[in-house]
DNA sequence: AATTAAGATGTATTCAGGATGTATGTTTAT
DNA sequence: ATAAACATACATCCTGAATACATCTTAATT
């Protein structure tokens, strides 16, 4: 269970561009500043103006820059579009599940939940929270309902 | 993001053999049910007995029955103990962690309550529950609280 | 004792996908 | 024009999961 370096990534290059709020910076900075491959950073960034979390722009004195408030995009919402399989167990995708007995199991909507938890957690985080802050690592949540039928 | 087929086999061992209490079963006939490769589920029967969950016997009427009550075993301590990879994010390894910025980076501490929450989750169901009951998908967790500094 | 049915164990192979690299476009300020 | 930037399409490497295979050990049956 890993998030992919694209996504990490990802993260990484949003939070450098929120700490340079509205300059326009270029993908070899911010290569050169986390030490990583550009060239897969060229991708990551290629995908991140797609899906129009920044504007980029060619040419001298091009670069990124976000393209929406960094207190505006929040951290699972970015995991959601840039992981590209979140299909925990074979059964979630229903295309390729071979499972036998999915109709009946109950194990998939038990870690589908799960998930939800997972990802509602990072929602609760922007990426302006990430910019400044520190967070505590909390070990537990007991309030996190279980629904039975 | 994916949980490996092993935890997916694992979980499905289990599971069988709730369902048929106390009884011996052998891993052919396990793999027959669902399908899958006989030779994978020697590998994961090995690592449920070393780790304690089941019982296996050789030679004639041997096979697997399950260690532990059913109502004892959480789903979220059998993925905590069959998941090889917990590591989310490269940062989460301290012995492989090649990001520069980690030490200041609050996104760890983010996405590692994210997975406490997944795990949490999981460790509110037994393996006794999933083998009787189907659960409701919920869809938010509105009490998961965030904890600043 | 021999046979057979089971798991134990180690090694090998296949394969997909992630991670990365290379090359060539296209755009735009100077 | 030229240089500096992103855009885009392929190509390649490599790890690890998934699977297969072969041989061993154990234990019940005959």
């Amino acid at each position: 269970m890993r998030l992919t370096m694209y996504t990490d990534y990802s993260l990484r290059v949003l939070l450098y561009l929120a700490s340079r709020k509205g300059e326009n910076v270029t993908i070899t900075e911010i290569a050169d500043f986390y030490r990583i491959s550009r060239n897969h950073l060229v991708k990551v960034v290629h995908n991140l103006g797609r899906d129009g979390y920044i504007l980029t722009s060619r040419g001298r004195h091009g670069g990124l820059k976000l393209a929406r408030p960094a207190k505006e995009i929040l951290v699972g919402e970015l995991v959601r579009s840039t992981e590209p399989d979140l299909d925990l167990l074979e059964c979630f995708n229903p295309a390729t599940n071979q499972c036998v007995i999915s109709n009946s199991c109950s194990l998939k909507a038990v870690v589908f939940n799960a998930q939800t938890a997972f990802l509602e957690v990072l929602d609760q985080y922007t990426l302006a929270d990430m910019a400044k802050g520190s967070y505590k690592t909390i070990s537990s949540f007991k309030s996190i309902p279980v629904v039975r039928n």
